[in-house]
DNA sequence: CACAGTACTGGAAAGCATTCCGGACCCTCG
DNA sequence: CGAGGGTCCGGAATGCTTTCCAGTACTGTG
């Protein structure tokens, strides 16, 4: 003990500049391992394992030994060794549909944030919104024996990804999803149901109704809830017709179904845009048709951006957090992965109306 | 072969003792190992492995054996044993300082895109633009063995930082980052001094004599090289003058400036906002003291996001494929991990005017 | 004083696959 | 018919750590 307290403290960290050199056999040839450590120590791997690891069953002697022996060699464990003895890779999978959707992106950072506070680390896969790519990259994060995953599936109702869920043992969070499957998975959703009828409410009371929404792909919790959530409040609302075109969470369908739905014989007089990259379809052949917001027709998108606020008219949308979304979707995975059972938790939407719901034309 | 074919499975485990136990469980439970597989095709678990890994010194007796067990235990490599192993963990780290800017999205998403297709995985830290966080995910990610690194920094002077990188023997690729270190690093660099430069000429032409940069962090290398462009554009045309406000890539930042700007003796007639953050801060500002654009001042951006293009009046902007400077990026490490030295690509960026660029008043 | 109990420590197996080496077997050429 | 070669395969070492088990030494107690 003496010994070690008579050693210059400053060693380990000063050292680093002029260990270098010193440490030439250590840096060009092949990094310490543990058992360089124990023998420099004169102890057992056993011992020094312990010691790393913080095990109680260390004396301050032995502990003293090793950390000198350590700090010496410039030691640190190796992460795949450990991985493969314990079986734990400290690491979680997102299979997200499209990381340039700004509100994935959002829901990642978030995610990625609480993640990395527990000593996790990321695996990102992005299925560019291919059914088929979901499933592959479900298997290939297995492959890579990631601890949990985090599921932002782009299609809920294909097979593969089903069977592959089905067959796996890896506890898994989905992101606003809603699987056909009996196995209980934790699950971050958003209320899509309340900010829709909040929508609603609010154009039938300006006089709208023919109501429309242009929602993205109808293999995804979200579009069906929106759907589901329109529908539901045109009952309440009789006189009030709704129309729905699900498609692509894409700018095309956007722009194409919009066409559609001018084209028609009872064109709507308000519009429900179902993610950002519809709204720029929307509101790309709303120009291009010199349809003016709100004077001929009202709109209302869901999900923020970061521009939109600048939009003119203002855009009325129906929000949520996503950043919010990432850190409870990944809390969700840690519980899970400390032994809690799965969970659900619903997050709110809100509506926020703005310029862009008027009166409808006449 | 039928000689071989015909032996009885070698008693030599001792530990099939240990096994049978196991046994039971081995369907359900414990997912076949290589040793299984090699228990059951009767075999060494060497040829298991030479068959698996596509060596040529397999008869195809052999290979049939084999992949007649692997087909029937479902066995699977494990990845981690072959890490270790190997030594290659097949892995890239990409430190990013914000993925929910739309720009990094869309270069995460390039550079995944094409890792994946050569088989490596993308394992993302975010440093929300905090310099200190930077090292740390560096070391994170050594730790971790990743084989590779892709370096969107967000301090490119950071001691730590390049002190990190400086012991690193990790190869990497800087995403429009200029490192003041002697190691050769590949880069992706975008060519930001012409867009500018386009920039400038136009405003010029169209009588403005004040343009300021809004720029964002003066810590990396978009900031200085539009900074640099801009002054040494203004060479070109005496009497114009330049005014810069670096800070940070932030909304906040962008109204700040705008403000001072806006309140300094000489106004600029003429507002280059250097990020999409840092736009939005400029917008409000404007907005909230009712400057019009372009009446009043006229206005250019640094790079496009989804929803810019319905901006009233329409927004000039100094461009850049983000995609493909991911795509650039993950091409340049996959050929640095494959022995080729160093590299840097530049790539363009591209000024297209519109009607946020009009006369100065008066 | 002896035995139980405590506090550590060392040894070795386990986790899973890769790879070097030596050897068995068969063919061919001298 | 034997030597030289080529083709394949099994054995064992290797990568690095964790963990179970057993053993040592010493303290406390009846």
């Amino acid at each position: 003990m003496s010994g070690a307290a008579a050693r210059r403290p400053k060693v380990p960290k000063a050292s680093n500049a002029v260990l270098t050199p010193l440490n030439s056999a250590a840096t060009l040839t092949d990094r310490a391992g543990m058992r360089e450590v124990a023998e420099r120590a004169g102890v057992a791997m056993s011992s020094v394992s312990r010691v790393l690891s913080g095990h109680p069953d260390v004396s301050s002697a032995m502990r003293a030994r090793v950390m000198a022996a350590v700090e010496a060699l410039g030691y640190e464990p190796n992460m795949l060794a450990q991985m493969l003895r314990s079986g734990a890779t400290h690491t979680v999978g997102f299979v997200v549909g499209d990381i340039s959707n700004p509100l994935l992106a959002q829901i990642a950072l978030g995610a990625e944030v609480r993640l990395r506070a527990a000593g996790y680390a990321m695996l990102l896969t992005n299925s560019v919104n291919e059914a088929n790519l979901d499933a592959t990259h479900i298997r290939l994060l297995q492959q890579r024996r990631v601890d949990g995953l985090l599921l932002s599936l782009s299609d809920e109702t294909s097979d593969e990804t089903l069977d592959a869920l089905t067959r796996s043992m890896t506890p898994s969070v989905l992101v606003d999803r809603d699987l056909p499957l009996d196995e209980p998975f934790s699950a971050v959703l958003s209320d899509h149901a309340s900010g829709i009828h909040q929508a609603v409410d609010r154009l039938v009371a300006l006089g709208h109704d023919r109501i429309a929404l242009v929602a993205g792909s109808p293999h995804v919790r979200p579009t069906r809830e929106r759907i589901n959530a329109l529908e539901d409040a045109l009952e309440n609302h009789l006189g009030v017709v709704g129309q729905v075109r699900s498609g692509a969470f894409t700018e095309a369908h956007g722009k194409a179904a919009t066409r559609e739905l001018l084209a028609g014989r009872r064109p709507p007089t308000a519009i429900i845009a179902g993610g950002n990259q519809i709204l720029v379809g929307v509101l790309d052949e709303l120009g291009a048709r010199k349809v003016r917001v709100p004077a001929d027709i009202s709109l209302v998108t869901c999900d923020d951006v970061p521009l939109a606020k600048f939009f003119t008219p203002t855009l009325a949308m129906i929000n949520r957090d996503p950043y919010e979304i990432g850190l409870a979707a990944a809390g969700l995975l840690l519980d899970q992965l400390s032994g809690h059972p799965p969970e659900t938790v619903i997050l709110p939407t809100t509506f926020v109306t703005a310029a862009s719901c008027g009166r409808p034309p006449r």
